[in-house]
DNA sequence: TTGCCATCATACCATTTGGTTGGTATTGAA
DNA sequence: TTCAATACCAACCAAATGGTATGATGGCAA
């Protein structure tokens, strides 16, 4: 009685968006089934019909949503960057930001959580980083080829680097009473970037 | 009954420990008081007499714990430091060394669950934060005065970013499998350091 | 049209959660 | 020695947890 049509793919949507809103926000421990059903408008025989159990659901996530998001937010504009300007452009504008970005601060939020104590989510958790340094180093390859970036540059560290103080910007962000200290470390963090600059002679 | 003799001091210490044990590897959601009494060798009764609730369990060992264990690690070190290449040392013993850091770690993983959603903790961790910076900001100022610190840069901006990049640190090494990826980070960080020494001239 | 499986809903389950209650033993001050 | 406040324990509690059992309905192949 009241079965709504089936429509399962439309459904299975529909959960991991309530687990979006849920695990972004509560974290993963935090984040009740309940709730997660409650907002999605479903029941929980549906839920457990598209999903094995919590862990599931969270893969799930990671992989279809909060990956994708970083992609859209980092990976995919880094692949169409051609100039440090450009690269310093978007970071200014993913960081000098007043809305802190929920997409990275769950991102680092959720891998603090889980990275360390569940090795099935640490794996797609590390695939979502891969990518983005990856991104990175890309970019800065194609800098070093073009004569925009120092010869002596090492992408790959500096890629890590650079992804390490993205998140770090995300969870001391959330702590900072005064947003003015977000201001000061993408200052520095700014300088930082044109140290990066082949030096003009 | 089995009383055990009373020792207030000696008790909230024992609930403290296991708090700390728990909340830094659990999590505050993920931590259940059961759990944390269990493990105090106390009972629940022992527990809601020293701690009204969970949340003030929480600010105790925020304020008791975590907050003096950054400042062994940090703070107090960077006040007797008076050089570059001392301060880069430091960096490469807390970041290069094989085991992740769990001290930060925990900082970060509870920064990024509590800080948003709880003013109450959200403060007490950012007082932890701003001593850190404070610390680094410090260090940096005697290096403007000393001479070993370029006289353009801005103490205040490069000790938030050097944090941010910290807390970045502890939480992306959760993730990354192999612990390469953590000495890649810091080589590019220690080149950092370097661009902040004064000039030779 | 029939039959069957995927797709849901409902009701239920054991366990755990943070938190209380009422009491007992200990302690230090009077 | 008395006495009240402190420190602690054991048992209990309602609510929420992740998860299951069962059944109903819809759609599609035969």
């Amino acid at each position: 009685m009241n079965q709504r049509k089936k429509q399962p793919v439309q459904t299975r949507k529909d959960i991991l968006d309530a687990a979006d809103h849920e695990f972004s926000r509560q974290g993963y421990a935090g984040s009740g089934l309940n709730a997660i059903i409650s907002r999605s408008g479903l029941t929980k025989g549906a839920l457990f019909h598209h999903f094995a159990d919590k862990r599931a659901l969270a893969k799930g996530w990671i992989d279809e949503r909060l990956g994708p998001a970083i992609d859209a937010l980092w990976v995919t504009p880094l692949d169409a960057l051609n100039s440090l300007d450009a690269f310093r452009s978007l970071c200014r504008e993913r960081f000098n930001s007043l809305e802190p970005d929920d997409t990275v601060s769950a991102l680092s939020a959720v891998t603090a959580e889980l990275a360390a104590r569940d090795e099935m989510l640490g794996i797609a958790l590390d695939d979502v980083f891969t990518r983005w340094r990856t991104a990175i180093a890309a970019l800065l390859e194609r800098g070093k080829s073009s004569g925009w970036i120092h010869p002596s540059i090492q992408p790959a560290n500096e890629a890590a680097l650079l992804v390490s103080t993205c998140v770090g910007f995300s969870v001391t962000a959330q702590s900072s009473l005064n947003p003015e200290i977000r201001r000061l470390a993408f200052t520095a963090l700014d300088g930082y970037l044109e140290t990066l600059r082949a030096h003009e002679s």
